[in-house]
DNA sequence: TTGCTCCTCACGTCACGTGAGGTGGC
DNA sequence: TTGCTCCTCACGTCACGTGAGGTGGC
């Protein structure tokens, strides 16, 4: 018989360790001396706690390992949650892999261009929208602004004339997929705006232009946000190219400005940029699941 | 001005954990309503919960992030933080990959040998040791156990009369490094057995063979623990071969057999098999550290 | 008035590590 | 008697999630 003290010592483990396990029932002193509460182990233990070292080191929680020396364990069983933890740690492998390939991203960028990184990109998903929209070819870039807001007024006007709720901020839908360099012709754009869900069955005057519809959900999107003047927002657009690049992502649908805070407030105006993305089919090592 | 649930939706995070930047001052917001406690934010902290985001999701803890929007942060600092995450990172990567890759060594063992492994192997340390032993050469494997328990027998006898303490089992090291199959020739083992610091400075007669001696720690050992007759431990010795192999270890050094328990105790004897390994040299991809 | 949002505790997570304060065996 | 080992609380870890129980604004 050993105390806790020997038994830590020809196990490899800390004596914390072992009163752990008894506490939670996983792997219990043959006897507990009564009066002064000493834990005595024996040999036959030791095989015992190497089977929940091994079975702990392969990323298996305490208490399903108890369960697994619960019951004898068919073979089949084990073999499942073997293949079960496989699959998660090709997961957690790819993930960490792409933690590191965006690190790696972030020194790139310091150490290239030698400056830290204006904006801070993240990737979220945004929620599907019922929206009032109004879409446009614009012959040439001069004209965006000004059309881009007259469209935005004008969708405005005919919500507020027909008592609609709005629930969200105006934004600007680029559809041209393909690289917008800014200094294409004829450009497809539309200024939309989210509502109330009760919208979806309004009709508005098919000789204004606008319409309802119902913006998907974007699972991907790359986005950031930009404070202050408009000029600036292109910038903010050569960053995202690159940052998409760099991170192993791509570009999928069309983008979106979202008018977060506009004149005539007196701020800056806030302007949230957000670029549908999807993982670069060409993956690295590993990938295939068998 | 947005009240918590608006700002957690633009921010795409839950309430709770504004809640949680607010009280650990990583982000507070604006103002917070003095009679409601109502937190109010602006969106000039979206950018901010944005480079909390960022930072989060390189795997920084929050309490660095803190530090680093505090204070302006010198480009050569981040540089050096993120260098430092880099190589955690490769590290992380690393150790989840040689998990991945126990995990399908145990698969390997079930779906081919259809079995579940007999032996848990586990890879620990073995620390140095003060040893009093003698060294032979066994012409043959038919004498190898009578020889090693006269050899074992004439240490404890010579110990005893020099009233040396004893720290621990009797053990035998093999020293035949390459491959020992059980049917070779001229057999270099040990037997010895571990004593107190003290008797470093013991001098045994010349003539007896028996010498004390420092074993050097082990950094990584493979162990497993067998219970039963010695005949068994040939079985052990495969297993172990084929563990250290599959989990893509190497062998180095000379093993042992530790005699936990043996006769003339009348229970089953348990020996504990312990093999030096170092990782193979053909290392997977991204090793090197740049 | 009914919902909806907001608030503040307080506990849980996972596998122990780290004292604090006290006792038993040589 | 002095060390060494053992014991039992109890709190900390990390970034929140999840109720419980109650309040404020439309």
């Amino acid at each position: 018989m050993f105390k806790v003290g020997d038994f830590a010592k020809i196990g490899q483990v800390s004596v914390k360790t072992l009163h752990h396990y008894d506490e939670i029932g996983l792997l219990k002193p043959i006897r507990v001396d009564t009066s002064s509460g000493y834990r005595y182990y024996v040999l036959e233990q030791l095989p015992q706690l190497n089977r929940i070292l091994v079975l702990k080191d392969l990323g298996f929680p305490l208490e399903q390992i108890a369960t697994f020396l619960a019951e004898p364990l068919a073979i089949a069983e084990l073999r499942g949650m073997l293949r079960l933890r496989q699959a998660e740690l090709k997961h957690l492998v790819q993930e960490e892999q792409a933690r590191l390939a965006r690190v790696e991203a972030h020194l790139q960028q310091i150490e290239k261009e030698g400056s830290v990184p204006i904006y801070d990109i993240v990737v979220k998903s945004v929620a599907p929208q019922i929206i009032v929209s109004g879409r446009e070819i614009i012959p040439s870039t001069e004209e965006v602004n000004s059309r881009c807001e007259a469209l935005g007024i004008k969708v405005y006007q005919l919500i507020e004339r027909m008592g609609i709720k709005i629930t969200g901020p105006m934004y600007t839908i680029y559809h041209d997929v393909e690289a917008y360099t800014g200094q294409d012709q004829d450009i497809d754009i539309e200024m939309g705006v989210s509502v109330d869900s009760s919208t979806q069955d309004v009709h508005f005057p098919a000789d204004s232009g606008i319409t309802v519809r119902e913006l998907p959900v974007v699972e991907m999107a790359a986005c950031l946000i930009h404070t202050g003047a408009y000029e600036g927002l292109w910038q903010a657009y050569a960053s995202m190219l690159t940052w998409i690049e760099r991170n192993g992502y791509q570009r999928c649908g069309s983008f979106r400005f979202i008018y977060l805070r506009t004149p005539p407030d007196s701020r800056d105006p806030v302007t949230e940029v957000q670029f549908p993305v999807e993982k670069q089919s060409s993956q690295p090592y590993k990938d295939e699941m068998e």
